[in-house]
Parts: structure tokens; sequence; C-alpha cells
DNA sequence: GACTATAATAGAA
DNA sequence: ATTCTATTATAGT
């Protein structure tokens, strides 16, 4: 038997690739919730080292223009791990297309959020028991049955370690996580504020970044023209390119004064998916109501599938195992 | 730099 | 928190 040489191992290895090799693998422990379609496994363990060495590097400040305030890191996540955890956040939660209806001049017209959505969480006024129920947080005893409209769901484990790692770093505490899945150029959201009333007044919100790059803007919100102040021309939005493992936390006046967007491309980055997570603190009930409307909505659930690379409707699936049950 | 095709942006509804 | 379309910008030759 002659020996075989790396060259022929290498021409080998060309014409039948290695089997790929799980990003990772899943933990037998599980989160759990009647409000979940299905569990969510824990982190993989591996991934918990790298990230509680996190951040990764330290945060920069952007605060050079009026308003502004705003501590980038690149990365957040060490580089270890950001592959497998986009990986893994994109087979193993579920998400939600949602539609919503909006009257604009008079005329009501239904919104396709152009985006896969989900949102785990619960204003301050409640906090979810030991027992998975909601309970008062000022009185601790279970919350009335008809508080909430909505079913509000707890924080899995696996987003909680990020959580956690984020407070410690931004100096802030958070009870919600949004989280957001761009399939393609197409997927994107409009240029908007994060300023609702439910949120305070200076909120602090954490923005992750995870897969494929996407360009993330920012503008100056417009300066209403004064008897004193002819109009100005707006001035040209930053933009930054949000790469794997990084993360913006915005504070202070920025969601009173700028607006943000992730716009629509076309071509290039098709095919690859962009995972967005944000932690931000709702204060009162209707925050609560507001996020699992807009983020959640009543429609079907998606899942990622691995063989056909694309987010596929799950609700068939979910339907069947609760006829199990 | 000019010409053209494609992409990005801005405004209206 | 959107989409459509017109306009402007960019990239390739």
């Amino acid at each position: 038997m002659p020996k075989r040489t790396a060259a022929a191992a290498a021409i080998s290895s060309f014409f039948q690739p290695a089997l790929k090799k799980p990003k990772y693998e899943v933990p037998s422990e599980k989160s759990n919730h009647p409000t979940y379609p299905y569990p969510i496994p824990y982190l993989p363990t591996p991934f918990l080292d790298p990230l509680i060495s996190a951040p990764a590097t330290e945060g920069k400040p952007i605060n050079d223009q009026p308003d502004l305030d705003l501590l980038s890191f690149q990365p957040f996540i060490p580089k270890s791990i950001s592959d497998s955890l986009f990986e893994f956040l994109r087979q193993e939660l579920f998400y939600y297309r949602v539609q919503y209806k909006i009257n604009r001049f008079g005329t009501e017209t239904t919104i396709n959020t152009p985006r896969y959505t989900t949102v785990f969480g619960v204003d301050s006024t409640s906090f979810f028991n030991i027992d998975g129920k909601l309970h008062d947080s000022q009185l601790k005893v279970p919350c009335p049955l008809n508080k909430y409209k909505c079913k509000p769901r707890p924080i899995p484990q696996c987003l909680d370690m990020l959580k956690k790692v984020t407070e410690k770093a931004a100096g802030e505490t958070f009870n919600f996580c949004l989280v957001n899945y761009y399939a393609d150029g197409n997927d994107s959201i409009s240029y908007h504020s994060d300023d609702e009333k439910f949120l305070g007044p200076n909120p602090a919100i954490a923005s992750f970044s995870l897969g494929a790059p996407r360009d993330f803007l920012m503008k100056h919100k417009p300066i209403a023209a004064s008897p004193t102040h002819s109009i100005q021309p707006e001035p040209k939005p930053l933009k930054f390119n949000l790469g794997p493992g990084e993360m913006i936390l915005m504070r202070g006046p920025t969601q009173k004064n700028w607006l943000h967007s992730v716009p629509k491309r076309a071509g290039k980055e098709s095919g690859h998916g962009r995972i967005n997570i944000t932690f931000r603190k709702a204060l009162v009930r209707g925050g609560t109501e507001n996020y699992y409307q807009y983020n959640v909505g009543s429609g079907d659930v998606f899942r990622w599938d691995e063989g056909r690379k694309k987010m596929v409707d799950w609700t068939g699936e979910w339907a069947l195992e609760e006829r199990i049950k």
C-alpha cells in the first residue's frame, strides 16, 4: 500500500469534503414555559467560558455629534463563538412574521413586517415567579389573570446569559429581549426611534449583530423650523457596517433625538442572514403589550430549516406536538 | 471624465 | 413601525 501523500489527501478532500461538523451540540437541558411553542435548549456549555469573558474588546464612545451617546464594541462577543452563537439562535429560537394594520391619512393598510421577529420579557411592574407565573413586583403576589392582553414569555436561559454579561458591561439592567432575523438584503427596518414613553426619558438599549454584516444608519431628527432659524440642509446620516459579534449601546439623549434604520440592500448578502438582539427595559405594562403585539402578534410560528436553508412555517408541527401531549 | 447599469436614498401616500 | 417611485449616487468600463 503506497503512502497517501498530503497532496493526495488535499485532492481527495476537494472532491469529497469532510462532513460539516455541527457548529454546536444541543444541550439536553432546556428552558420551557407554557407560552413557548417548544422548549429552547440551554446555551451549549462550550459557549459559556468565552461568553463570560465578554466584552472581547473595550467599548469606544461615539459622542462627537449633537445629542448622540453611543458605546461601540467591535466586537463584544468573542470571535471564537460568534459564528456558532448565530447558528444556535437561528436554529433554536422560534420567529414570527407579524402583520398589523395602520391608519394612514384615513386609509387602512396592512403591513407585513419585513423581517422575522420574536420577543421575551415583561415590564418592571411584574416578574416571573419560580413557578413560571407572573407576579406583581410591588405586592409579590400573582398578577390578576387579566393584567395583560398578551402572554408574556420569560427570557430563556441562553439569552439570559447574554443579558447578564451585557448588563455588567453597560452598567444597566434590562427586562426585555427583542430578536430580529433579517433573511437577506430585502429584509429591513425603516427609520424610527425607540423613544416610547414606556422606556422612560433616556433609555439605554444594547443592540447586538450576529451573522451577515449589515449597514446601520443613524440620522438626527429634523430640527423644526422657527421664525429665528431658517431650515438647515439635513446632515448626512452616520453609517456603521455592523459585523458579527458587534454591540452598540445607545443611551442618554440618543433615542429622543436620533433615528436609526437597517435599510434594504441589493444582491450581495442575500442568503446569509443576520440576527439582531436588543436588550432594553420597559417600565410599565403598556410596553409589554406593545412589544408582544408588534414582535409576536397572532400569526404562524417560523423555524429555521437547515436542510432548506430558510425559515419555514412550523405551526403545523406545533399543533401536532400539542395533540400528542 | 463620460457613459451606462445598478444601488442607495428621499419623499409621498 | 412600510412601500412605492422618483431622484441621486456609485461603480464599472
